[in-house]
DNA sequence: CGGAGAATTGATATGTCTCAACACTTGTGG
DNA sequence: CCACAAGTGTTGAGACATATCAATTCTCCG
C-alpha cells in the first residue's frame, strides 16, 4: 500500500483547498446527461436518440486508482469533482505524468482505440467521476456505428500516438531518445510491410531534434555513438539496424 | 519560400527510398469508404448510413503545407502515402514537431474540438491524402449529432491537451517549463470560475517533475527562482501569482 | 563548378542530475 | 501532549550531459 511505486496512496497528504470533506457516501448516484454536457462544456447539440439516459457516478478517495495501464477497456470517464493524475510507468519503474484531469476533463480516450487504458489514474484528492459505459457506445453492432464512429476510433487512436510520442522524450539521455525513435520508426515500417531493419528516414536531423526536444547537433552525435556501439548503420538518412533487440533494450 | 522558419520547404532534399515519382498529376481522384477504412486498419464495422460515400484526394507536393496554424477546421485527413512532419511554432520562431506520419495517419484532430487547427502540417515528401470534410461529420445539425459526436468532439480536446502538455516540455530551460505549468494551472482554474492568481497544487514537486521531465529538485529551484524575481510566491502547495504577464512571458 | 543546405565533429559554457543534508508538515502512538 | 516516523520540500556541491559556437565535409541542384 505504501510502496514507492504507488506515490499516489498516502495518507491525504498536506490538505489541498476547496476539496470536499470525505462525507456522506450516498454510494452511485445518477447523473443527466445534461450535466455531462455542461460539465465538458460542449456547445454542439446533442439529442440522444433514445430517452435521455442517465450515468452511473463514481466516488474516489486521494490516493485511490481509477483504472490500471493495460485493463481492459470500461469506458470513458468525465471528472465531476476532484483532481487526478494519469501515469505512465516505464519498465524501470520511472513514472511519466501525462496530465494533471480537473473538473470536465475525459479520462481513458486512448481506451475507444486500444480496447484497453494504456496509462494508469490516480485520484490526487477526493473525486467523483462519471462513467460513459463502453458496451454502450462502442461495442459493434450497436446503432449507429457508422462513419462517426470509426472517426472517434481514430481521433482516440491519435491520442495513444501523441501519448507516445510524449513519453519518448521522457528519456533522460538523448541517445536514449534517439533509440526509442529509431524504434518507433522502425515499428511504424514494419506495420505497413517495410523493413523494420533497413529504411531511409524522409526528415532532417533539425525535425528529428524537434521531435525529441534535442539540438541537431546532439541527435547526429547519438546516431553515431549508436553506430560506435555496432547497434546500427548511418548513411545520411539511410538507416540499418543491426540489432533491433538491443536498440530496444538500449538504456544508456 | 525559403524562410529558415519554414525548413520543410526545401528542394526535394536527397532521395527518400521508395518515394513515388512526382508523376501523372490526375487530380481529383476520388477513395471509396473502404479504402479509407482499410488505410485506417479500422476493425468494425462501418455501415454508412448514406449510399457509400467517395471522399476527395490531394496531393501534396514535398514542402508543401496541408493546413496551417490558426487556420479554420476544414476536416480531417488521412494519409494515403507519404510522408508529413506536424509541427507547432512558438512566438519566438522555435519549431516544435509534435508528430511524423505516415500511410493511414489521421491529420487534423484536435480540430474537431476547436474548430481550428492548432499546428502546421508539411509534406516532407510528394504525399496523398484523403479529406474527410468537416461540413459531412461535424457542423450541427447534421444528422445522428448523438452523443457519439459529443464524445469524439471530448476526445479531440485531449488530443489537443496533450499537444499543449507536450509542448511545455519543450522549453530548454527547466525555469520557463514550470512557468508555463503554472500558467496552464492558472488558466484551468480561471475556467472552473476559481481565482487565476491564488490557488493550491494538488500534487508533488515529484509529480510535477513527471509532467515536465525534470527532477523534483529542479521544479523546488524553479519556483524559487521565480520567487526570487517577485513573479510568485510559494509556500508549500500554496502558490500566489503576483504577475500573470510576467509569468507568460518569462522565457528566462 | 559554385552555392546552399545537410550532416559530422570538436571545444567550451551552461544547466540539470545526482547525492546529500536538513527543515517542515502531518498523522500516529506512547 | 509530545516525540517520532515518514513523506514533503528546500538548498548546496560536484559530476555529467547537452547546448552553443565553430569549422569542415558532403550531397544535391542550378
Amino acid at each position: 500500500m505504501t510502496t514507492p511505486h504507488m506515490s499516489g496512496v498516502q495518507r491525504a497528504a498536506y490538505v489541498p483547498i476547496r476539496m470536499p470533506a470525505r462525507h456522506v457516501p450516498m454510494e452511485n448516484d445518477w447523473t443527466s446527461l445534461s450535466e455531462v454536457r455542461r460539465l465538458l462544456k460542449y456547445d454542439g447539440h446533442c439529442s440522444a436518440n433514445m430517452h435521455d439516459p442517465t450515468f452511473r457516478r463514481r466516488r474516489l478517495q486521494a490516493g485511490r486508482s481509477l483504472f490500471s495501464m493495460g485493463q481492459e477497456f470500461g469506458g470513458l470517464y468525465v471528472v465531476r469533482s476532484g483532481t487526478l493524475k494519469t501515469v505512465v510507468t516505464h519498465q524501470e519503474g520511472t513514472e511519466h505524468v501525462i496530465s494533471f484531469s480537473m473538473q470536465g476533463d475525459l479520462l481513458g480516450a486512448e481506451g475507444v482505440c486500444e480496447h484497453h487504458y494504456w496509462c494508469e489514474t490516480f485520484a490526487l484528492s477526493d473525486c467523483e467521476v462519471i462513467r460513459l459505459p463502453a458496451d454502450d457506445y462502442f461495442s459493434p453492432g450497436r446503432a449507429g456505428d457508422g462513419i462517426e464512429r470509426m472517426i472517434c476510433w481514430a481521433i482516440s487512436r491519435e491520442v495513444g500516438r501523441r501519448q507516445s510520442a510524449y513519453a519518448i522524450t521522457h528519456a533522460a539521455k538523448s541517445e536514449v531518445r534517439v533509440a526509442r525513435f529509431l524504434v518507433e520508426q522502425s515499428e511504424r515500417h514494419a506495420a505497413l510491410g517495410y523493413s523494420p531493419t533497413r529504411f531511409a528516414l524522409t526528415m532532417t536531423r533539425r525535425d528529428i531534434g524537434a521531435y525529441l526536444s534535442v539540438t541537431l547537433e546532439t541527435v547526429s552525435r547519438a546516431l553515431s555513438a549508436l553506430h560506435q556501439l555496432h547497434i546500427i548503420e548511418v548513411a545520411n538518412r539511410e538507416i540499418t539496424i543491426h540489432s533491433l533487440d538491443a536498440l530496444r533494450a538500449f538504456e544508456g
